[in-house]
This record gives C-alpha cells, structure tokens and sequence, in this order.
DNA sequence: CCACCTTAGTTTCAAATGAAACGATAGGCC
DNA sequence: GGCCTATCGTTTCATTTGAAACTAAGGTGG
C-alpha cells in the first residue's frame, strides 16, 4: 500500500506524499524555529537541550541511556554532557557497582533554567498546533506512535532500540 | 490547549506528548534509515538525495528555490548542487534574462539513478507504513498538513516561506 | 589468574556545517 | 549614466559533527 506514487505508478516519488520526507521537513523547521527560544534565549544547543529535558522527566540517566533515547550519536551526547556540567546544569556520578557507567541528574541551576525554559517551549508548541482540535492532536501523536513501531521493527528485527515514546 | 503538561500543570514536560521531540526523534530515525538506501548503495548525501527527488518531480527548479522547498541552508545546497554536477547527475543552466540565477535540471545519468532508488526508497516506506491503514495514512499526512500551516504561520506572520506541501 | 571479549564513555581526526563576507548581476531612482 | 540597494550563488573560516580509535572497567572461560 504506497500513496507516494499515484499517477504514473513506477519510478515517480511525490514528496508531498512521501512520509520520510515529510516528517524531516516539518521536524526540521519545527526544531530550528524551537530553537530560538533555547538557543538564543538560553545559549542551549539542541543536544544540550534535550539532555535536560530528559533529566528533567527521569530524574536520573546514563549517556548510554541518553543516547538511545535521544537517537544522538554518543561523541555528541559526551561532549553536551560535558559542557551542560561544565556550566553545572547537570551532575554526574560515577556507579558504585560498574565504574564505567556515570549517573547523570539536573543539577539546582538546571532545575531552576527548566522551569524558565519549559513553559515557554510549551507556549510555543501550544501555538503551532492551534491548528488542530484536541482529538486531532491526539491522533497525530497515535499514529506517530504507530509509525515509530513500524521503524523500530526495521531497525532491529529482534533487538530494542528502546521505544522512548512509549516508556511504560 | 497543551497535552505535553498533564500531571504538575506548571513546568513539567512530557516528551511523548511534546509534539516537537516525537517529530524530531521519528524524523532523525527515518532518515537515518532510509539514508542506508541512498548513502550506502547509491553514494548519495542527504542533501544530494534530496535535490534529485525535488528535480525529479519539479523538472527544473534554482538553487535558491531547493533550498526554500528543502529548509537547507543555500551553502549546503551550493556544495552539493556542486557534487551533482560533478558526476553529471544533473545540468546547470544560467538563465537568459537574469545571469544570476541558473536553472538545474535532472541529466540523463541523474534520471537513471532515481529510477533505480524511488523504487527502493518507495517500498521502503510502505515496510513502515505498514502499520498504518489508508486511512490512517491520508490522516497523518493530513494532521502534518495542519502542523505545517501553523508552523508557517509563525515562521513569517505575513511572508510566505514557501509551503513545500501544498504546491497548488 | 590470565587471555579474551564486551561495554561505557572519551578523544582524535577528517569531513560537514552554517554564518558572514564576498563577487557578480540586476533593478530602481535621480 | 552613476549610485544605491537587493538578490543569487559561492567561498571563507571557525565550529560541529560522527566514525573510528582509544581508555578504562567489567565479564567469561579455561
């Protein structure tokens, strides 16, 4: 069942139709716009910023953890990490049991940014989907969710990549 | 209307429920899967693959008019523009009336490629697609639709920063 | 206890990125 | 025409990125 090839069947792509397409436009100008608020108001990068909205929801994460969950590359998550403790946004405590896993938890200056940045993040998001009716944001979230469990079956037949959406 | 706030009302967030995270997490993980297709069989950038499927469906379309339909920054685009000429995948033509502007266009080679990826790409997509029923596809596309308005809304409140999704 | 393999996180290095400066053309406007 | 400003696309340069190598810590089997 495709809807990306409508008309002439074999060898035509219409992006409008093509969901991969789609959702990384749309991600990328919605993150980029978000941004201005995190970034500019905040100096936050973008990994930064969703190392401490993790935190923020799960009091307590390995970067290995941070990794899965944010689909960052773990170069890309070491280094916010360093950098957000570095600015002591977070604090980092090494494993009593396995010295090489490190937990990483909102430190009080993080806490007290969160509480500044959030609500505006949520004002934003608010905004943007203004457009749709409740039901119709609950539907978006559904079938996203639908579709996140048609991509974790292709990227591990037999092995989870931990499904963020669904923590429970 | 805000559903990422449920349980602690002011500066809690709930990142399956923040419409900015789910989007931007499915959308790097479809990319980064469907790119295996593309990058590793084909050769092809992210950027590169999709400057061909634009040209592919417009026929012929500017650099600068790429990087409104791509949200890509216009450097990012010169380069790979660049690249894609470089292997004769696509043609550049300057425009008559204004020197400035060059029209780029599929070469022979480019067709031949694409002909060769769509498919791929194509059934693909319908594997995580598959989850979905028709209708529930046409709705997702719909509700991204309904997003993208609001984002553009915000994006430029009275100029239009093209909607790449409603070419008509 | 000693090889050997795995895992968590860091670092290195080359490539990709984007902001800003640039060159070249175009379009007023006087 | 000469001057000012805007636009298209390229290039420069400093930063960011990620793949792969690396360090350090566990595990496992003999």
């Amino acid at each position: 069942m495709n809807f990306a090839t409508d008309s002439n069947d074999v060898g035509e792509l219409r992006l409008e139709g093509f969901l991969p397409y789609r959702l990384a436009n749309i991600a990328e100008r919605i993150s980029q716009a978000l941004s201005l608020i995190y970034a500019e108001q905040f100096d936050l990068t973008i990994a930064q910023w969703r190392i401490l909205a993790w935190l923020q929801q799960e009091r307590t994460l390995s970067a290995k953890r941070i990794c899965e969950l944010t689909a960052m590359d773990k170069a890309r998550v070491s280094r916010a990490v360093n950098q957000l403790i570095e600015r002591e946004l977070i604090q980092r405590q090494r494993d009593h049991e396995d010295q090489r896993t490190q937990w990483l938890s909102l430190a009080p200056a993080g806490l007290t940014l969160l509480k500044d940045v959030i609500p505006r993040a949520l004002d934003w998001e608010a905004e943007i989907v203004a457009t749709l009716s409740a039901t119709e944001y609950r539907d978006l979230l559904r079938l996203l969710s639908k579709v996140e469990k048609g991509l974790a079956r292709l990227e591990s037949p037999s092995h989870d990549t931990a499904s963020p959406s669904e923590p429970n």
